[in-house]
DNA sequence: GTATTTGAACTGACTGGTCAGTGCAAAAAT
DNA sequence: ATTTTTGCACTGACCAGTCAGTTCAAATAC
C-alpha cells in the first residue's frame, strides 16, 4: 500500500482521475449541496465508472473532505503569497489587506463553486466534517488576522480594534461581495469589483479618523 | 387565558402547528442542510405526527420555502423600521446604516439558525426555491441599497460608490461577523460585536477619503 | 343539560423508489 | 507484472409521500 513508489506529488494516473474527480464534485456539490448529490452523478460528470471512485476515495464524504482541504490549501497559499510578496515590496499594512481582497477576488473569480459550496458547509454543525472545516477556516482567516495583528503593532491600526471579529467582518465583506458578483453582475470586470471594495477598506480600518 | 376561540378566519390550532414545525424545521435544517434533514426527524422534533406535515404543507420543499419567506419577512420589517426611526430622529445616512448593522445584529442573535440556513442556500444553484429566494433577498438587500443611495444623493456619501456592491458588502460584513460571533466566541455581548462593527463603518463609506 | 353529529386536524403503518456502498472478473494502462 | 479502471449486478438502509382510520371540540338536535 502506501503511495506508489513513482515519485512523490507527481502526476500519476491516479492523481489525475482525483483531479477530475475533485472538478465534478465540486460544481455537483455546490449547485445541489452534498447530500442531493449521487455518487453516481460525480462519477458519470467526471466521466469515470462508479467503482472508481471508491477505488480511489474510502466514502463519499472522505471525497467531500480531502476536496475541502484542496480547495482551501489553494486559497491560503495565495493569501500568504499577497500578504508576503506586499510586505517585500517594502508595502503598508493597508496596502497588504488590499492585495489580500484582490486575491480572495481572483480565487472566487476562479473557484467559484467551491467558494459556493465552502460557504454552504462553513457554518453548520453537527456533521462529519466539521472538524475539517474548523481546521481550514481557521489556516485562512488566521493569515488576515496576523496582517492586522502585525499593523496594530506598528502603529498603522488603532490599538481598540478587534482583531477576530475584523478579520471575520473582513472577509465576510469579500466573500458576500464576491458572490453577488458572480451571481448577478458577472459581466462586471475584477478590477472594478476590487476598486469598489478597495473604497471601503481605504481611510477606514486604518488608524481613527 | 383565554386561548382556543373559536375564531372564523383560520383555526388556531393549525396555526399554532405551524409554528411548531417552522421551528424544528429551522434548526434542523440549519444543522444538515435540506437534503439531510428527514421529514420524520422534523415531525419527532416538532411533537407531531409525520401525517401532520402533509396536511399543513404539500411538500417538504413547500415548508422550506414557506420558511424562507417567514423568517426573511421578519429581517426585512426590521430593517425598514432600524432605517425609518433613525430618520424621524433626524439622524444622519450613516446612523442609519449603523442602526441597521445592529437590526441585522439582534435578528442574528435572535435566530441563528435561520441565518445560518439562509447563507447556507441563498448561492445555490438549480434548486428548486431558486426564484423565492432571489425575491426575498432582494427585498432586504433592497433597504440597505436604499439608504445608500439617498445618502448619496444627499452628499453625505461619495458618488462614486457603487451601491449595489457595497450593500452587499455591508450585508456580508455582518453576516459573516455575527455568524464567527456565534459560533466561535458566543459569549461577546452584542453591544461588544455592534461597537467592533461600528468601528469599520464609521469614518469609511462616508464622504471623500 | 345531555346526546348526537360533523369535520377539521391529526395519526402512523405502509409503499415505491432511491442511493451509498460492495464484489468481482475482465480490460486497459504503465 | 502490477496498478488502475471498467461495468454491472446486487443489497440493505433509508425516506418522501399516501391513505384509511382516529380524535376531539364545537355545533346542532333533543
Amino acid at each position: 500500500m502506501e503511495s506508489s513508489s513513482t515519485r512523490s506529488g507527481g502526476s500519476t494516473r491516479r492523481e489525475a482521475t482525483r483531479q477530475k474527480l475533485y472538478e465534478a464534485a465540486v460544481t455537483l456539490i455546490a449547485e445541489q449541496g452534498f447530500s442531493a448529490t449521487t455518487v453516481d452523478e460525480i462519477a458519470e460528470r467526471a466521466g469515470v465508472a462508479k467503482g472508481t471512485v471508491y477505488y480511489n476515495f474510502a466514502s463519499k464524504s472522505v471525497l467531500f473532505e480531502e476536496l475541502l482541504r484542496h480547495g482551501v490549501g489553494l486559497l491560503t497559499a495565495s493569501l500568504q503569497e499577497a500578504a508576503e510578496s506586499t510586505a517585500r515590496a517594502g508595502g503598508s499594512k493597508v496596502d497588504a489587506l488590499d492585495a489580500m481582497v484582490r486575491a480572495g477576488l481572483v480565487f472566487i473569480d476562479r473557484y467559484p463553486a467551491f467558494t459556493q459550496l465552502y460557504v454552504a458547509e462553513l457554518w453548520r454543525t453537527n456533521r462529519a466534517w466539521q472538524s475539517t472545516l474548523m481546521v481550514v477556516r481557521q489556516e485562512a482567516v488566521a493569515v488576515v488576522e496576523g496582517v492586522l495583528r502585525e499593523g496594530v503593532a506598528a502603529g498603522e491600526f488603532s490599538e481598540e480594534i478587534d482583531v477576530q471579529l475584523t478579520a471575520a467582518a473582513l472577509v465576510g465583506m469579500v466573500l458576500v461581495a464576491a458572490l453577488d458578483w458572480k451571481s448577478f453582475q458577472p459581466e462586471r470586470s475584477l478590477d472594478d469589483v476590487h476598486a469598489a471594495l478597495s473604497r471601503l477598506l481605504q481611510g477606514r480600518v486604518s488608524g481613527r479618523a
